[in-house]
DNA sequence: GCTTGACCTTCCATCTACTGGAACCCTTAT
DNA sequence: ATAAGGGTTCCAGTAGATGGAAGGTCAAGC
């Protein structure tokens, strides 16, 4: 299977799957020609990828998700240990994203919006209050 | 004002700061020695850009905000705009986020977390289901 | 006058996770 | 023969800093 076939089925960019065998993550064996010849497995390690990239885990947390997914003798514990390190940091990141969205919210409500100069947004951020 | 006195009265990381003057954002003059002498007025604009960046405006929103806040001509309808889209924006991420965050609390809280090998969230990112 | 330590300077590398593009090779159809 | 549509490598760039090396400056203390 070459690399555009891979990439329609995995749903990933050639570039972004040549950028994983780069980094480690996916070993295509190359025909004669140096083209990349990817089997079913390569197949479904990249769908792996792009899934656990898609719930947000670091290329990282992939690297040991798919060490823990290939080892049959992983305990759940590891693996639920990096899910809950990445859940945790997307709470953290929600609730930073929160504040600063009820904060801008206020802001952008009370802004007139129109022609003249005053504004409570750039009054906020230049100090005032 | 040195730019560690600056450093420590706007909250900035010298790092930072320097790293705004190289992008233009702040242009303090120089000493006979090569030192970085900052008046009032860039103190007063290095925390104008430390606040909007705690709000998450990117760079050249700051950008953007920083001429506003210096133009007494301006349209508070500009500033609006500006706000207004980085709001959309985060609001977005805020729900890509969510979504992220209620998927991996299933799967986190449906694995046992013990030594054994058997894990749903290896399942579901192999593409189980 | 000399050293020590805390400043300051520039410049280069590194981080994340790709993405774009140039220059070039391979295969197949016409 | 050539053109289209694959594939290849390699280099640069993105955002927003941050770390560190190598070296200049300044004030205090001996």
């Amino acid at each position: 299977m070459n690399i555009g076939e891979v990439a329609r089925r995995s749903g990933l960019p050639a570039k972004t799957i040549r950028y994983y065998e780069d980094i480690g993550l996916v070993r295509p064996p190359r025909d004669a020609n140096d083209y990349r010849n990817f089997g079913e497995e390569e197949l479904h390690r990249l769908a792996f990828l792009g899934r656990a990239r898609a719930l947000g885990f670091s290329i990282e947390d992939c690297r040991g998700l798919m060490r823990l997914y290939e080892d049959r003798d992983r305990a759940s514990s590891d693996v639920k240990r990096i899910a809950g390190a990445h859940l945790a940091r997307i709470d953290k990141r929600i609730a930073e994203l929160s504040e600063m969205r009820n904060t801008l919210r206020d802001l952008v409500r009370c802004c007139a919006g129109d022609a003249r100069p005053d504004c409570p947004i750039l009054a906020d951020l230049s100090g005032a209050g």
